[in-house]
DNA sequence: TTCATTTTTAATCATTTGATTAAAAAACTT
DNA sequence: AAGTTTTTTAATCAAATGATTAAAAATGAA
């Protein structure tokens, strides 16, 4: 039997006459609660319940809203991962800045956000990995230009001889491995070398200037 | 009423008079499923039924033999936590190599072990964020000889001025992210700069050498 | 106010999922 | 073989969880 498909309510088309709530809107409150809870606990751990909950909703809003789980934690994933690239690409394309200067600025521009988004790294260390989709996808082609603008300072800096020749490989490792890395272990590190939330503090601090001076380092030893 | 508390049959307690079955015996056949599915996709993605699957045996039997679906993770965790240390230790005991020739094989024998293991790291790093249990405790206490090998070792090569006086946390977090990195951040590693599987494999061959130097070079920079 | 539209809720559904039970099958002892 | 214990299974349970529904409340337009 024909059962004439219920045409569902479209959520949230919002009529364009008129302007926004303005204050903060229902949507955000569970975009930010949603964003909170899945970059601590990834997508598997967090309930549709808790969320709610922490956005002060009712469940059924939260579908209302965004139809369905799997959606709403791909537009949070997006948003982490705009942010996560954001830091860097200001950074990068300052032209008035030396090549040192942009590592100095970076390495400072990462460790100061991530200080601020402990979860982060992580959360997209974990998501990029079970996800060969059209979000990661998409992510790439953002990512293209900036990627394009390193490279060639990189390959210019390597002809004026300056240093070494480092493939882009082993340069984004190093430097993302130098700043990011030490947050994303930190659990571990912290307990394997015994310093406590206040000392780990103050060597991220110091790594703003070590890690540029070590990256200098590394492109000017010798083969 | 009191209903005389079912006194469940104590799972898997082996006679001791007799040997065990000898070939691979389902309980280890349970072990390795949850090892292989717990590291790939985490402890809340995985089912207990996929586990019951992939080890081709009634789910149920799980339950018989690990009684709950935490019990088998905790010993899986613990198992890949003592499989991943391992690979520093005896690099690390090993009295007749110099400090250099000690970072050479620590750094050879991770990244030998990781291209076998490659969902190790990540598991380890998720999984100790959320665990402040005795399960880390554990770990920590397993750890701590090792630790303190490596620092007097720090010590003496730093009074020896051959190196630059470096704190250990730094040592160690710019070790391990170097070596360990790459792996974590691969799938955004290879999307950022391009990299094909087989470039990827052959330029963590590269560091194998190149890492070394590098943590030669950072020990030697001057301030 | 009245009416239409949007937003929100309580209640409920349907499925998934960890766990248990009772009984069958297999292994071992005598 | 008979009896005992261990191992394994099919069936089922109970709780958790993502999603939907129908109706109420709020909002804005006329």
């Amino acid at each position: 039997m024909a059962k004439a498909a219920r045409k569902k309510r479209p959520p949230t088309k919002k009529k364009a006459s008129r302007p926004l709530p303005a204050d903060i809107s229902t949507e955000e409150k569970i975009m930010q609660a949603a964003k909170k809870l899945f970059t601590k606990k990834g997508f598997a751990a967090t309930r549709t319940r808790d969320i709610a909950e922490e956005a002060g909703i009712n469940l059924a809003l939260l579908n209302y809203y965004f139809r369905s789980k799997e959606k709403l934690f791909d537009i949070v994933m997006l948003d982490n991962f705009r942010q996560f690239i954001k830091g860097v690409s200001v950074s990068l394309l300052d032209e008035t800045a030396s090549f040192d200067e942009k590592i100095k600025k970076i390495v400072t521009a990462y460790i100061d956000f991530i200080t601020h988004h402990p979860d982060l790294p992580l959360f997209i260390l974990n998501e990029i990995r079970g996800n060969p989709s059209r979000l990661v996808q998409q992510i790439s082609a953002e990512v293209a230009p900036l990627r394009a603008h390193m490279f060639r300072q990189l390959q210019e800096a390597g002809k004026q001889g300056k240093i070494n020749p480092i493939d882009p490989f082993h340069f984004i490792a190093n430097l993302i491995g130098l700043t990011v890395f030490p947050f994303v272990a930190r659990p571990l590190l912290q307990r394997v070398t015994g310093v406590s939330d206040q000392q780990f503090q103050a060597f991220m601090e110091e790594r703003k200037e070590l890690v540029p001076l070590w990256i200098s380092a590394i492109m000017h030893s010798k083969k």
